[in-house]
RNA sequence: GCGGAUGUGGCGGAAUUGGCAGACGCACUAGACUUAGGAUCUAGCGCAUUAGCGUGGGGGUUCGAGUCCCUUCAUCCGCACCA
């Protein structure tokens, strides 16, 4: 028998398949269909990463073993191109972004194509060809149709290395995302999509949907419902009133304090009334020099400075509290204004003993003085006049019935989530369809114009002032406007990197389609996505993005169905050998091609699904690597030990029927590790009997095929089965022969094991007694002794309780 | 602070409804075969060794607990003055 040659088979069979389209999903069909989605890539220059490769192989073995059960599967990858890394890496070399990313895209296909994935490459997207960012634009123009995109003025998070406007979503806590420096606020007129319409609709969504827990739960935190009120203060002496938001208008008998935030409009309209304006307005500079950063770093001391002038008017008691300007009060969320409960809240309750606050206790139970009481589920209402000694509950209930009756107040719903900040100041993304005119306002680009194609330039430096690089092309941005005819201009700030990727699936369906996204056929029978995988760091922005997308389209008719994705998982993340995250300056990446050069493939795609659970964070180890690669010397070898009989042995027919069973369910269940530990026991049992018969072998080359396929069809032709491996039947067990007739079970004294007895599996007590009897081990402990107790388990456990 | 997890040998990790803790792999030890071994094969491998102790610590329920309950400690991830 030839040995083992990992590279040679490997290339011979990624050749056989290339050729025969072995992986095309067929479009015109009645057969069942699985659509596999993994996140498709964003081609960069450093290639490929074994963490593409543990995102990948999950769906891969699901995508391969799902074949085998009969499905037209859709396994599709593409290119999630449009981005600053690219454009710098441009800007520092001079090559244009479409080279650079060509260049990228052909080294991610051959690395791709030497893991050995079964992609329908017939399908490749890629988001920066004009004719798929023409649909980009067209979803874009429709949202803009439907009064889902505007323009508004406000201040944003502008990174000055990167020299662009960053989504809330891109700087976390004022670092950038992308570069990890500061983030400064700029005043600037951005597009936003109004995703905050759709926060109910998305969080209803996700009953539709099979996710793992934690993110669904990552979702509603990220969309952040809330539900209260909001109460109006009559600000005396003037007309106006000051609105607060308040999940707990329950203790409106509570306040003694109001906090308006430093950007409150309020401040300088009332200037006038103001005593201490001067000392306002330094606070209000301070503040404003705090990024976002120091703000949250500060959280622990709260500062403020009191109004001199201005008070409010409790509406539900006519007391006069005082109002206070503090930075703790963002200006984003609810109305810039709260009322300060310092017995119940423990930020307010911070602030009122920093700044000598009176403090009233509201909810019994609890001792206000010593800190915030909030844990009031059951608590009842003290010191609150018309709602005094309800509970809780109640309480909200009767005081927001009688605010919403007097006019006072109303019942709100509040989301942490803000609308999407919708563009960016830079070349390589996609332009968005819109033209300014001094007369019509802004006016899309007709739909028939599409795609509106990126204009070369020489130059794709952004400017200092955030203004995008298409700014400097005169002959682009002069058009005329497609209403009147007349001198116009064209929006210059392009899409954010989101864009792309929000409706890819959806151009998988049916990506040659120049009359739609997709036909309305193709997308009854494909839509939605069965299973979609990929990174936790994606589950709030990226899915939510593109859930929103979705759901529009949905609304508006494009598509037929309400979610794009039935079920979603998501990996672990790869760390380096020495446990931390893989980076270039850590020198701990390990370069997946490597794996394949000095083990093949299929190692690598075995031990990165033995590495550990798949949803954990996982360490490389490289001597793991090899513990795989002799696993598959091992199932290669099993070929010298083929004998002659038919179907399953009867020696080894538990061992077929459990560890067919073992490696299907878990397989689905994306306990990878443990399937492969399943085979590896399989292989180790063949070994020390010497001897499989054909069927054996077949089925357990089948089991194999989806994680190391290039060994599994070498065997396969090696051995003469009847045509490929890949149109063959995915093995079926018995749930009866799972299980030996004849059993070890364990036998306890006092819940000590002491000894085992071999007995048939649903042997009756008498008989497991007897053989207990007979076994001097376990007398032992049973002499002299009364027997108080005997739990016979069948098949599990036999114990015997003395004392 | 809020939310979500996770703590098991030297290491990565397994353990159905509570039922033999440590599957599988790595590392290690001894041996075999070898001119050679970072190859392969065989055996061993939680700790302690008197029949004991062992799943972060403490308590509880049970014939029986890694698994259930209470309590406590530690680590990781997500969100974060969200009113």
């Amino acid at each position: 028998m030839k040995s083992y040659n990992p590279q040679a088979i490997e290339n011979k069979w990624q050749e056989i398949w290339r050729k025969n389209e072995t992986f095309k999903a067929k479009d015109d069909t009645d057969q069942k269909k699985f659509y596999g989605l993994v996140e498709f890539p964003y081609p960069s220059g450093v290639g490929l990463h074994v963490g593409h490769i543990r995102a990948y192989t999950s769906l891969e073995v699901i995508s391969r073993k799902r074949r085998l059960e009969g499905y037209n599967v859709l396994f599709p990858i593409g290119w999630d191109a449009f981005g600053l890394p690219t454009e710098n890496y441009a800007m520092q070399t001079g090559k244009h972004p479409r080279k650079v990313t060509d260049d990228n895209i052909k080294i991610f296909t051959a690395q791709l194509n030497a893991a050995g994935y079964s992609f329908d490459w017939s399908r490749s997207v890629d988001t920066t060809d004009p004719e798929y960012y023409k649909w980009t634009q067209w979803i874009f123009v429709q949202l803009f149709k439907h009064g889902l995109a505007y323009k508004d003025k406000t201040y944003v998070n502008f990174c000055k290395s990167c020299k662009v406007v960053l989504a809330n979503e891109d700087s976390q806590n004022g670092i950038c995302d992308r570069c990890g420096s500061q983030v400064v606020q700029m005043e600037k007129d951005v597009w936003f999509l109004k995703i905050r319409d759709y926060a109910d609709k998305l969080l209803e969504g996700l009953d539709e949907v099979d996710y793992l827990p934690r993110i669904r739960i990552e979702q509603e935190n990220w969309i952040g419902r809330s539900y209260g009120a909001e109460v109006d203060f009559k600000l005396k002496d003037t007309e106006d009133n000051l609105r607060v938001f308040t999940t707990r208008p329950d203790t409106l008998y509570g306040v003694t304090f109001m906090v308006m935030a430093p950007e409150h409009p309020f401040i300088k309209k009332y200037e006038y009334k103001i005593q201490n304006m001067d000392e306002i307005k330094e606070y209000q500079e301070e503040s404003k020099k705090k990024t976002e950063f120091e703000r949250v770093q500060l959280a622990k001391g709260k500062t403020g400075v009191e109004l001199k002038g201005l008070t409010a008017l409790n509406p539900v008691n006519g007391e006069e509290v005082p109002i206070w300007v503090a930075d703790y009060v963002m200006m984003g969320y609810g109305t810039g204004a709260i009322m300060g409960v310092p017995g119940h809240d423990q930020r307010d309750w911070d602030f009122a003993k920093k700044y000598n606050i009176p403090i009233i206790e509201v909810i019994g139970g609890g001792n206000v003085e010593e800190e915030a009481y909030t844990d009031v589920e059951d608590g009842i209402l003290v010191n609150s006049g018309m709602i005094n000694g309800l509970r809780v509950k109640d309480a909200i209930e009767k005081i927001t019935d009688y605010l919403v009756k007097n006019n006072l107040g109303e019942r709100k719903v509040n989301y942490k989530m803000k609308d999407w900040a919708f563009n960016r100041q830079r070349y390589w993304g996609e332009p968005i369809p819109i033209i300014h005119c001094p007369r019509c306002g802004m006016v899309h680009v007709p739909e028939d114009e599409l795609p509106l194609l990126l204009p070369e330039v020489e130059n794709f430096h952004p400017s200092d002032s955030g203004e995008s690089p298409l700014a400097n092309i005169p002959e682009w941005v002069n058009v005329k406007c497609p209403l009147c005819g007349e001198d116009a201009k064209r929006e210059t700030d392009t899409m954010p990197q989101w864009a792309g990727s929000s409706w890819y699936f959806l151009r998988y369906i049916d990506p040659h389609n120049n009359q739609k996204i997709a036909s309305k056929e193709k997308l009854d029978y494909w839509g939605p996505v069965d299973w979609y995988n990929g990174g936790m760091e994606h589950v709030t922005r990226h899915m939510i993005y593109s859930r929103f997308w979705h759901r529009f389209l949905y609304d508006i008719g494009v598509v037929p169905f309400i979610e794009p994705y039935a079920k979603r998982t998501a990996q672990g993340l790869i760390l380096g050998a020495d446990g931390e995250k893989m980076s270039k300056s850590r020198g701990n990446v390990v370069n997946p091609n490597d794996i394949i050069d000095e083990y093949g493939a299929d190692t690598l795609r075995t031990y990165i699904m033995f590495i550990g659970d798949y949803e954990k964070y996982a360490i490389w180890n490289d001597a793991s690597v090899k513990g795989c690669k002799r696993f598959l010397d091992r199932v290669w070898k099993m070929q010298e030990m083929v004998n002659n009989e038919k179907g399953y042995s009867q020696k080894h027919l538990t061992l077929m029927h459990k560890t067919i069973k073992k490696v299907s369910e878990d397989y689905e269940a994306m306990k990878f590790n443990t399937a492969i530990a399943a085979m590896m026991s399989f292989v180790n049992e063949i070994n020390n009997d010497g001897s499989i018969t054909r069927d054996e072998l077949k089925a357990f080359i089948t089991l194999l095929y989806p994680v190391a396929p290039h060994i599994a069809e070498e065997i396969w032709q090696e051995q003469g089965f009847k045509g490929m491996l890949n149109q063959a039947e995915w093995p079926s067990w018995d749930e009866e022969k799972t299980v030996d007739d004849v059993i070890e079970l364990p036998v306890q004294v006092s819940g000590k094991v002491r000894g085992k007895i071999v007995l048939p599996k649903d042997a009756d007590l008498k008989t497991a007694r007897e053989l207990a009897e007979a076994d001097e081990n376990i007398v032992k402990y049973l002499e002299g002794k009364i027997r108080v107790k005997e739990i016979y388990i069948p098949g599990k456990i036999f114990n015997i309780v003395v004392k």
